[in-house]
DNA sequence: ACAATAGGGATTTTT
DNA sequence: TCCCTATTGT
């Protein structure tokens, strides 16, 4: 493969970066949209041919697995070869794949198990009750929180002083308390995947040497978003000489509240001197204006490392403020440009609805509804984080090795097999004081226990044993088939009545799926269902039933980054919501919602249009709101307020000044505008007018749900409320 | 064991 | 308002 190959279609800035001398360290401060993902995949693939690196001499760390699969399928498409025996991975995968290549090294036996956020939550938890502390003046997230805060620094809890401070005395208890419960049963949280596999090379010269001898090069991409303990990562392993391949962008950093250090890119320059630095500027997404007005966003921000995007490919549209009455209002205003422009020949697909906060997205979905628009709602649970597939996937663990305690708690009871919290209770005690794992506590707790506990407890141990025979000669995905099936998961959520659409079991189907589909594609050397269940804590993308693309994309701007859509609406541009009323106080907590903004907005390819509600209706209350400071920031030449009025916007004024108002019914039953009504399939509503009395009025109603709709009285069966 | 009910809390969530 | 949890009653 020749260099021309390489750098083909690149522009100077991206070319130089791609061809840097490989004895350079190199910071590429990449704006958004300007190519990153290329330079970075260019890089490599420039290592790879010209200067003959070998493919495993190289290691890649993103912070998605979404993000290290394009990496590696572009470049194998690139090189035209394929890549295994490459480390390109997450954070949390490399460092989980250090921990299982030297488990006895890091103090861990072969059977660790990795805790997600949920398990960690429910260990937290119980923890505390079993050790009196009163959950209502130490909630457990913020306990939960507090813990993980101090891991991602790599602090543990002998190297906190708590001082005065009573929270910080008790979340101390409770994490010693939490580190010692972890460490006993071989349990590994995120945070402590990267703390571990730290500790392992700074404490083991020979394997540290190891590494360092063969990674010659560390690409990381999305550097901004590093915290401090994946900082000291790479530090260290790059202190034997390898050289670093950085790639970010300072003004793109939104997760220092889960520990990211924006400082980590700022540092850089100093820390690993000397090292050169590339500013790609150029944009291929956006227009001029967008553009323009992120510039001027961004520039109010303290601390910068100073960039500022431009691009060759014309002004375009103005960016559209939209001033609504109500969030309903605000809704209707986007939905119904989204179905002009639909009908005008946009896609659905190409326009995306962004906010602050997962909340807002109710009114767009009603609207969307009514409007008939295909959509999707980003976030929520992910594929490996919903309860059956947990379910299923601890029984997994479990006939693997009878010892894994988080398992056994999950599921002895469950599908509910009649062994009560006073059972359990007793074998977590004998588990406690007799130092045996909850399985065979269990086993031996069972003749001392009354009869009918002792039924039931004899009928899951022996199902447990059963299953772990009958099933140590099938494949992964009969295993798992086999599992769903003999544990009667598959049987309790085929009655259960609440699962209408029957999704929990097509997800139970997807689940074997993805159990055939990891057979073929191995990670590493691992034992095949280790791998699949580490697998499954750590790639929470997962979600292979993802519908097709035809759809409005409804997300938070946290879930937008790293994405592009012609059309963006950028919603609920208000004070106290965007910027948040809890980053009000501290400036570096406004800069963050600040480049919060600014990702938003530069999400946007053609079209951007910006909206704020000056009544909201949030937690139960109508609130007035100030528009948001943001929208000050941009200079009102690249913006066009948006005047002209929707046939249907001036009509749901009225209406929601109607439904606003809380009119007291004259007598129950009386048909009455202003009167509350309840209606068996499209819930509450609010009677906007009528014609005609008794069976024969057409009555029209002003849902919660679904909308305005004409009503014949004898058929909607309506109850007064 | 499960349903009904009451109370409390409510950003963002790559792993 | 909605959602999740803990408690209570059957």
């Amino acid at each position: 493969m020749n260099l021309s190959e390489i750098i083909d279609g690149l522009n100077d800035n991206q070319s130089q970066s791609v061809t840097l001398d490989n004895t350079q360290n190199a910071l590429i401060l990449a704006g958004a949209g300007s190519g990153k993902t290329r330079v970075l995949i260019h890089r490599i693939a420039y290592l790879v041919t010209q200067k003959n690196t070998p493919i495993d001499a190289i290691l890649a760390v993103t912070f998605t697995n979404k993000a290290a699969k394009e990496m590696r399928e572009r470049l194998e498409l690139l090189l035209r070869r394929p890549i295994r025996s490459m480390w390109v991975g997450t954070f949390h995968g490399l460092a989980h794949r250090l921990l299982r290549a030297h488990p006895i090294e890091a103090n861990l036996s072969t059977q660790f198990q990795i805790l997600d956020q949920q398990d960690q939550f429910r260990i937290v938890k119980r923890l505390m009750k079993e050790n009196q502390i009163d959950e209502s003046k130490y909630p457990v997230r913020k306990i939960q929180w507090f813990i993980n805060q101090q891991k991602d620094e790599g602090i543990r809890p002998s190297d906190i002083d708590a001082g005065y401070n009573y929270f910080v005395k008790q979340s101390v208890r409770v994490f010693e308390l939490y580190e010692a419960h972890c460490q006993a049963n071989e349990l590994i949280d995120f945070a402590e995947l990267l703390v571990r596999s730290y500790t392992l090379l700074k404490n083991n010269a020979e394997l540290l040497a190891h590494y360092q001898n063969r990674f010659e090069h560390i690409l990381v991409d999305e550097f901004q978003d590093t915290n401090t303990i994946q900082y000291k990562w790479i530090k260290l392993l790059t202190s034997g000489g390898n050289k670093v391949f950085c790639v970010g962008d300072d003004d793109q950093s939104i997760y220092g509240w889960r520990g990211a250090k924006i400082e980590n890119i700022q540092k850089l320059e100093s820390d690993f001197h000397p090292i050169q630095t590339i500013r790609l500027e150029q944009n291929y997404r956006s227009t001029g204006n967008i553009l323009a007005a992120s510039n001027a966003l961004i520039a109010n921000n303290a601390n910068r490392m100073g960039k500022s995007l431009w691009t060759n490919s014309g002004n375009g549209d103005l960016i559209d403020i939209y001033e609504a009455r109500t969030e309903t209002d605000e809704a209707d205003f986007v939905v119904s440009t989204i179905q002009k422009r639909i009908n005008d020949g946009t896609l659905p697909s190409e326009c995306a609805i962004l906010y602050r906060s997962n909340a807002q997205s109710r009114g767009f979905e009603e609207r969307l509804i009514k409007y008939n628009i295909p959509y999707l709602i980003y976030g929520g649970l992910r594929f490996f984080e919903r309860a059956e597939i947990k379910d299923a996937l601890c029984y997994l663990r479990l006939i693997e090795s009878s010892a894994d305690n988080v398992a056994f708690e999950r599921v002895v009871n469950f599908p509910t097999r009649g062994i009560g919290n006073a059972t359990i209770e007793k074998i977590r005690e004998f588990s406690r004081e007799n130092h045996t794992s909850l399985f065979q506590a269990s086993i031996a707790l069972t003749p001392s226990l009354p009869t009918r506990a002792a039924n039931a407890l004899t009928g899951f141990t022996q199902l447990i044993e059963q299953m772990s025979d009958e099933a140590k000669h099938l494949d992964l995905n009969e295993k798992v088939a086999y599992l769903i099936k003999e544990s009667g998961l598959i049987n309790h959520y085929s009655n259960d009545k609440t699962d209408k659409a029957g999704s929990k079991k097509e997800n139970l189907e997807e689940l074997i799926a993805a159990a055939k589909q990891y057979i073929h594609e191995p990670d590493s050397d691992m034992n095949e269902v280790v791998g699949f269940i580490s697998l499954a804590s750590l790639d929470s993308s997962g979600d292979t039933n993802a519908p097709v693309n035809q759809n409005v994309q409804l997300m938070t701007i946290h879930s937008a980054k790293g994405l592009e859509f012609p059309q963006v609406f950028l919603t609920g541009m208000e004070e106290d919501l965007f910027p948040s009323r809890q980053s009000k106080d501290e400036p570096h907590l406004m800069d963050e919602e600040r480049r919060l903004c600014y990702v938003g907005m530069t999400r946007a390819m053609k079209k951007l249009s910006l909206s704020f509600a000056v009544k909201r209706f949030l937690h139960g209350q109508s609130l007035y709101a100030f528009p948001s400071r943001f929208l000050n920031e941009i200079p009102s030449e690249y913006t066009n307020s948006v005047k002209q009025k929707f046939g249907a916007t001036l009509q749901n004024y009225q209406e929601d000044d109607i439904f606003n108002q809380d009119i007291e019914p004259e007598g129950q039953g009386q048909l009455k505008v202003g009167v509350g009504v309840k209606h068996a399939k499209f819930g509450f509503g609010t009677v906007l007018n009528f014609e005609g009395d008794g069976d024969s009025a057409r009555i029209q109603i002003k849902f919660k749900a679904v909308g305005t709709k004409w009503l014949i009285a004898s058929y909607a069966n309506l109850e007064f409320v």
